[in-house]
DNA sequence: CGAACGGTTGAGAGAACTCAACTGAAGTGG
DNA sequence: CCACTTCAGTTGAGTTCTCTCAACCGTTCG
């Protein structure tokens, strides 16, 4: 796979993910706390899109912060020649256009693929109310740290694991994503088509496919209806489980 | 490579990196300017560290940020089993920690790889810091944008570039991050093994000897003296080329 | 001098990709 | 209402790329 300094462990092992068994009362809540403090500071202003809908795209100026409310978005690296590379998945509470911040662009399109609420909180006003309302500037900084953990994560992920490991952390992440909503994650649609998940994954839409029926075989997820993009995931755990080993294959 | 959604261009093209030529009066002055205001306002504690010296570890609570003014660091993800993977690599101006806000705890070590002077800033010092200096926030803000985006970057050349574009890549980031510091970019010392360069990018260090060696044959690089890692480049635009070349490769 | 280390190179194996055929579902127009 | 098309998805066969295993070289260091 890749050179190895020493041996490793199951690199998607996010902390904060590896809990998804949050006590039911708590679970979602830390992120609608966040949301109601940035609400009443910054009364933003809000706004219903639906799938396909872009908020921004990639070179227009930088001006606004996005935060998500409900709805799932996807971030689209664009080249000149057109060609789209899926660069980041925002559920409810993340914000969107932070790599935006350093160049005073938008490097990527953020599209909506669900019927979403968006948040819109001028930056320049942010800044603003950051003086004013300490615990903002700390919020603000925990999501932008968040967002570099998440990236690095995902880059040990691509560098380290094989392709079918890369598939079920992939189905892990979504779901403790959705666990640390308070939505229910042993079983969901996901709203990415073959291709998508290829291009997030840095994999073909035939590997994809070939690895999906693998884990339906193997029984750690089923499909529901015929649609084949409702998953079940019957064992949560058994996913880490399975990168883990995944990874730990290569330390001999 | 990876599932197309759409043509795509080069993935390493980072457009502050694509102008490598920059003025000379100004090369570098961006990142000297940004350090000489941090230094009043905050005063930072200097630290001279040496090639193996250890800034922080994974697990160690949170409490300071880093700001590198001369030398080069490596951030280094430990497994529980010991494992390590290269997650980042820090130059003069960058900031160290800012992962570790979010959860409270740094979540890889960094690692000099040079003699190297360190500048310490407490967090909680700096939060108070940024009240009374607007400008401050913006600086770390902007450091912490430019972070997001260059992991996206690696990302999307993990994910989409063949081993022999990512070396490419690779190189003529180095290349870039030392222009852009002030510092010649067309002869410099790779600091990293080959064992390094390739658990940082996803290769096995066979695969990144065997590019090198055909970058040689193909005279994208000459390496000077015996030693293998001092390496010249003849063509900065080359290899932006090259790697434009192997990724459009593929879209036919 | 011998051991350890970084690096190079070759041969064979394995993983993922490409190309291609096929299915089923959904949408369109006659 | 039913051909016809399109699109997402699955699966197979062959190819290509990268990895694994191995031998070897040169340098450094005890």
């Amino acid at each position: 796979m890749q050179t190895t300094l020493a041996p490793i462990e199951a690199p998607f092992a996010r902390p904060q993910r590896l809990v998804p068994a949050a006590p039911a009362a708590a679970t979602g809540q830390r992120i609608a706390d966040r949301l109601r403090l940035i609400e009443t500071v910054l009364a933003p202003k809000r706004r219903i899109v639906h799938a396909g809908d872009v908020i921004y795209r990639s070179g227009e100026a930088f001006s606004h912060l996005y935060l998500l409310n409900s709805g799932l978005f996807k971030l689209l690296s664009v080249s000149a020649e057109g060609r789209e590379q899926v660069v980041g998945l925002k559920f409810r509470g993340d914000w969107m256009g932070f790599g935006a911040i350093a160049k005073g662009a938008y490097a990527c399109d953020a599209v909506a693929m669900d019927t979403a609420e968006v948040w819109t909180v001028p930056y320049d006003e942010l800044l603003r109310a950051c003086a004013a309302h300490p615990a903002l500037i700390e919020i603000v900084h925990e999501a932008m740290s968040s967002e570099i953990m998440r990236d690095r994560d995902s880059l040990t992920a691509m560098s380290t694991l094989p392709a079918d490991a890369r598939v079920v952390a992939f189905l892990h992440d979504w779901a403790a994503a959705l666990a640390d909503r308070g939505l229910r994650a042993d079983q969901f649609s996901l709203r990415l088509t073959r291709a998508e998940i290829g291009n997030y994954l840095g994999l073909t839409l035939e590997t994809v496919s070939r690895v999906l029926s693998k884990l339906v075989r193997e029984q750690l997820i089923t499909f529901n209806a015929p649609s084949r993009r409702d998953v079940c995931i019957p064992d949560f755990d058994a996913l880490a489980l399975f990168v883990q080993r995944r990874a730990a294959r290569d330390l001999h």
